[in-house]
DNA sequence: TAATGTTTGTAATATTTTTCACAAAGTCGC
DNA sequence: GCGACTTTGTGAAAAATATTACAAACATTA
């Protein structure tokens, strides 16, 4: 019943990256760019973008290639990143204060309106301007908040729980940097951010190297 | 010329997951797991799980399953996060200063030995017990502390040239935070992290909906 | 406007990754 | 020790993703 043909993840994550690319290529000045063009700069295929384009549509005109600040604004629609989106941050730790103090999520309209902690110690202080809130009256001021996206910055220990009470303030998606698996129902999606697990990889390519 | 039979990369996430869930498993005294019931409680197919370990030997008993804590030590020792590796962070921005900090790093061996900056204001100031050195004596630096993974914190402007220095200082594996493609030698492999794509799918997928 | 060159969008193909399905290995109760 | 279970490891099949290849669209030059 979806209009849409089912769209790959990792077709959607080129889509971000080449939204920051055409970002740049505008600030240079550049105001055509062809998939040729893309794949030498960027290295991803010149037909994997063309193709990771087709699914939303034609972007392109042949003989010249795509318009920079159009496609730009076409992804971002698709991306829903042309509006303002409200966030919250659960976890006021290094990690949380550092991510709401991220300049490049205000940029690309993730404002951030929200911070929660445990903490009595935190509760009532202030970071990057924010409140910090009582992490036990998330549902109450998520009524008010209407954040759809929650970024999850608390110990292990503690975030099945805040995915829970977070689905139940009306969360719809997930950015969750514990080291665990989050068991939610299907209408929240989840995506997962391990440092621990990006390092491993890494720790093993050094050694098996032979890469391509 | 490589032994290895070329390890999928889903498949090197998926072990470093392994690793994470068989020590909750031991600290809650379970010593012995079925695949069935790692599907049962990670979601990961237990084919998948088997298939995965079978890249590397063969690590159950038939009837029984696998042993907690042996498989846990062999997976450690696959990853090379058995033994302790020099980490060298390199921006100490918010988000290079909380990487620092986090907790999880030294737990599995990644040691954080070395915190690099351009700013002359943070530079000689420490950050939990670490010094910030100049990132200009990168390569001389390095030469002593012999990290051969560095975590990548700069803005985005800055990050092709300090992928460069650590490269020539000996680096083979960058955990890249700045949302830009780096272009590096063959010889040093990249794992990129980004907020905003990771921020922009989960957005897309609220949207689109109609999951699995 | 005709000939030449460029670039798109996509169907077809190739590759990679996941899942299925089952023989072989081991356990357990009697 | 034998029959009934359970579970592994892995070929084979299926599904997902990436790449190739090319007709059609448009530009440019003469």
């Amino acid at each position: 019943m979806n209009s849409a043909p089912k769209v790959p993840i990792p077709t959607l994550e080129r889509l971000a990256t080449y939204l920051r690319y055409l970002i740049d290529l505008e600030a240079s000045n550049v105001d055509t760019i062809s998939s040729t063009e893309v794949e030498r700069q960027t290295g991803i295929n010149a037909a994997q973008f063309r193709k990771d384009l087709s699914y939303f549509g034609e972007f392109g005109k042949p003989g010249v290639g795509y318009n920079v600040v159009e496609l730009q604004t076409r992804i971002a629609r698709i991306l829903q990143i042309d509006r303002d989106q409200s966030v919250i941050v659960i976890g006021a730790g290094n990690l949380g204060s550092a991510l709401v103090g991220y300049p490049g999520l205000g940029e690309h309209h993730f404002n951030i309106v929200g911070v929660f902690d445990s903490s009595p110690h935190k509760i009532g202080t202030t970071i990057f301007d924010l409140d910090i809130l009582d992490v036990r009256t998330l549902k109450e001021n998520n009524a008010l908040l209407r954040a759809r996206i929650a970024i999850i910055a608390v110990p292990a220990s503690a975030a099945q729980a805040v995915a829970e009470n977070a689905a139940a303030a009306g969360v719809r998606a997930l950015l969750n940097f514990a080291p665990i698996i989050l068991k939610v129902s299907d209408r929240v999606v989840v995506r997962n951010v391990s440092f621990l697990q990006e390092l491993a990889v890494l720790s093993y390519q050094i050694v098996a190297d032979v890469r391509k």
